[in-house]
DNA sequence: CATGAATGAGCTTTCATTCAT
DNA sequence: CATGAATGAAAGCTCATTCAT
C-alpha cells in the first residue's frame, strides 16, 4: 500500500552508486570488493542486490554514468563557447579537480574498454556524443575563419577528444609538473593547430 | 656441478614475464590470475615463486619491463632523428602494433599508478628518462632553428609524450577510425605545434 | 470492524500452498526459495510470514496436504471400489496426470522423510490411514473368496502401497515406456498376487 | 618430475565421493554444504575444487557411482540365478542394508531426475542396462517354462524394477514393519507375477 | 629444479527472516 | 493487511601462496 518507492529507490541507487565511485578511485574496478562498496554506502552485504544484479553492472553504471556527466557538461559548455574555447573550458575544468577522483576512473576505464566489449560500447556511444558537439563547433569556426578549413571537423573532434585523456596524464608521469604552465602550453598547442595556416599564431 | 643457472634463470625469468604480459593484455592486471599465467608459461602453479615472490612483483616487473623496452626503443629512435622525427617514428611504431596487445597494458599502468604509489613511481622514473632524451632533441631543433624557441623544452616534452599516450585511445573511442588519416592528423598538430611562429606550416 | 478474516485468511493460505507446490515440483523442496513462493502466490516477500512462520512449515504443510488430499480421494475411491478396483483406480488416476506434476513432490517427501524425523511421522500417520482403508478393502475382498484368504491383509496393504509408489518410477526411469501397456502389466501383477491360489488369473 | 598422481588423485576423488555420499545421506543432495563435505573428507574448504569442478559434479558422480555399484552386483548376481533369484537376492540384499544409507540415496536421485534432465539421463542409462539384464534373465525363464511366456520381458523388467524400488519405502512409511514377513510377501507377488498360468503357486 | 596437492582467507551472490511504514 | 527495504549468515567458489615430495 506504502507507495515512497520509485524516489526513494532511485535515490538510494545513486547513493549506492556514489560511494562505488569513491571506492574504485580509491582501488580500481576489480581491486575493489563488494563489501568494500557496501561498507561505504552504509548497506548491509546482501542489500546492494536489491539494486543492482551484480557488481559488473555497478561498474557498468558507474562508467555509464560518469561518462553521461561529462558529456552533459560539455553539452553546456558547447553552447557558450566556440570550439577553442569549449576545450580549454574542458581542460580547465580538468584541471581544477584536484587530485586523481575524477581522472583515474577515466583510465580505468579506457583499460576496461580495451578487453571488455561491453565497457568498450558504452565508452564509444558516449565518444559518439562528444565528436559530434565539437564537429558541429569545429565546423562553426571553419565557416567564421578561425579555423583551418581543410581539416576534417570530425577526425579532428577525435584526436582531440584523445589527446585531451592524454592530457590527463600528465601529473601522473610527472607529479612536480606545473600545472598552470602545462595547461597554457596546451592552449599554445590547440591553437596553433587549429589556426589557418595563413594567421600568425602567437604564443 | 649446477652451474648453468644464472643464465638459463634469467631466460626463463622473462619467459615467464612475456607469458604474463600477453596473459594482461587479454584480461588485466587484476584479472589475471597466476594460474593463468603459470598456463601461458607453461610451468606449474608454485614454479613460478622460484622467479617471483609474489603476483605484485610480476606487475611491477612487467610495467617496468614494458616502460624500460619503451625508453630503449625511443633512445635508439632519438639517434638517427630530430625531435619531430623522433614523434612521428614513435607514433609510427605504435599504430604499426595492430590490436590492443602494448596499448591497453599502458592504460592498466596509468590507471594503478594513479593509486598505487609504487606503480607512480616506476611511471615517474620512465617518464623522467623519456623527457630527457625527447627534452635534447628539442633543444637541438631549436638551436637550428627548426623548433620555436620560445617553448619550454622539458614541458613541452612532457605533454607531447602525455599527447602521445592519449592519441592510443583514438582506435578505442572510436573502432573505425581511420588510422592513416588520424596519423596524418597529429602530425599536422605537432608539426604546427613545434613549428617556429614565423615559418608557413604544410598541411 | 474486521470480520472476514478466518475465512480470507484460510483462502489465502491455500493459495500460497499451491503456489509452493507448484514451486517444489519445478525445483523441489530445497532449490525453491521463499521468494519463487511469494512470487507464485503474487504476495510480497515478508506478507507470507503472516501465514506460516518459516519455509520450513510450508513444507510440512504441503507435504500434508498432498498427503490428506490423497487420503481422501482414495477414501472416496474405497467406498465404490473392491480391493482391487481402488488399487487399479488409484494407479489409473496416477497415470492420467501426466507430467511429472504430483508425482515428484511424492520422492520429494520420501526422500525428505528418510531423514527428517518430522516429515517422517507425517508420512507415516498417512500411510497408516491408507492402510488401515485398503486393508479393510482386503479383508471383505477375502471374505468373498475373491482375495487369498492366506494374506495378511495389513501387510499386503502396506507392500501394495509401496509397490504403487515405486510403480510412479516407470517413466522417470525410461520416458518412452508405454503407459498404457506398463499399467496393464501391473494390474496383472496384483490380480495374479491377490487371486486366490486355486483361481486361474488370465494374462 | 614426481609422478605419483594418478593413483593417489584417483584414491583422494574416491575419499571425497565417499565422504560426499555419507553427507548427502544426513542432509540430502542441496541441503548439504561443499563445506559439510570437506570437513567429512577432513580437506580444506577450497581444495575439493582440485577433484571436481562443483558441487553439481559430486552430485552427479554420486548418483554414477551409486547406480554403477549397483549395476555390478546385479551383473554379478545374475551370472548365478535364474531371474526370480536375482530379484529376491537384490531385494534381500537391500534389506540387509540396515539403515537408509543406501536407500535415502534412490529418492533423493529419483526425485532429483524428476526435474534435473542431467539426472534424468544418468539414471536412464543405468536403468536401461540393468533391464537388459534382467529382460534376458526372464528371457532364458521363458524359454525352460519358468515363467509365463506372454509376459514382454523388457516391459516387466522395467515394472520390476519400479516395484523393487517401491518396496524400499515400505520400512520408511511404517518402520514398525516387520522386514521378513514383507519380504516374504514381495516373494510370493513375485513368484506369482511370474508363473505361467497354469503352474500353481505356492504362498 | 619442478610439481601439484593443500591451505584458508576472501570473493560474489543468495536467501530466510525481520521490521518500519 | 500488506509492502519491500533491510539484515546478516552462509552458500558456492576462487585464488595467491606454501610445502612435501
Amino acid at each position: 500500500m506504502r507507495k515512497l518507492d520509485p524516489v526513494k529507490h532511485e535515490e538510494k541507487r545513486r547513493d549506492i552508486l556514489e560511494a562505488a565511485g569513491r571506492c574504485f578511485v580509491r582501488k580500481g574496478f576489480r581491486g575493489t570488493t563488494v563489501s568494500d562498496i557496501c561498507s561505504e554506502a552504509k548497506i548491509s552485504a546482501g542489500h546492494l542486490y536489491h539494486y543492482f544484479p551484480s557488481k559488473e553492472a555497478i561498474i557498468s553504471a558507474i562508467a555509464e554514468a560518469r561518462l553521461e556527466q561529462a558529456n552533459e557538461r560539455f553539452s553546456r559548455t558547447t553552447e557558450e563557447h566556440n570550439a577553442l574555447g569549449a576545450i580549454l573550458s574542458e581542460i580547465d575544468w580538468t584541471n581544477s579537480m584536484s587530485g586523481a577522483s575524477g581522472l583515474v576512473a577515466r583510465f580505468e576505464i579506457l583499460a576496461e574498454a580495451g578487453r571488455n566489449p561491453a565497457m568498450a560500447e558504452i565508452l564509444q556511444k558516449h565518444n559518439r556524443g562528444m565528436c559530434r558537439l565539437l564537429g558541429g563547433l569545429l565546423r562553426k569556426g571553419q565557416a567564421c575563419g578561425q579555423i583551418d578549413p581543410e581539416l576534417d571537423p570530425e577526425l579532428v573532434a577525435n584526436v582531440l577528444l584523445s589527446v585531451l585523456d592524454g592530457f590527463k596524464t600528465v601529473s601522473i608521469r610527472d607529479p612536480e609538473t606545473d600545472l598552470k604552465k602545462s595547461f597554457h602550453l596546451l592552449k599554445v598547442l590547440i591553437t596553433r593547430f587549429l589556426a589557418p595556416p595563413s594567421a600568425t599564431p602567437d604564443t
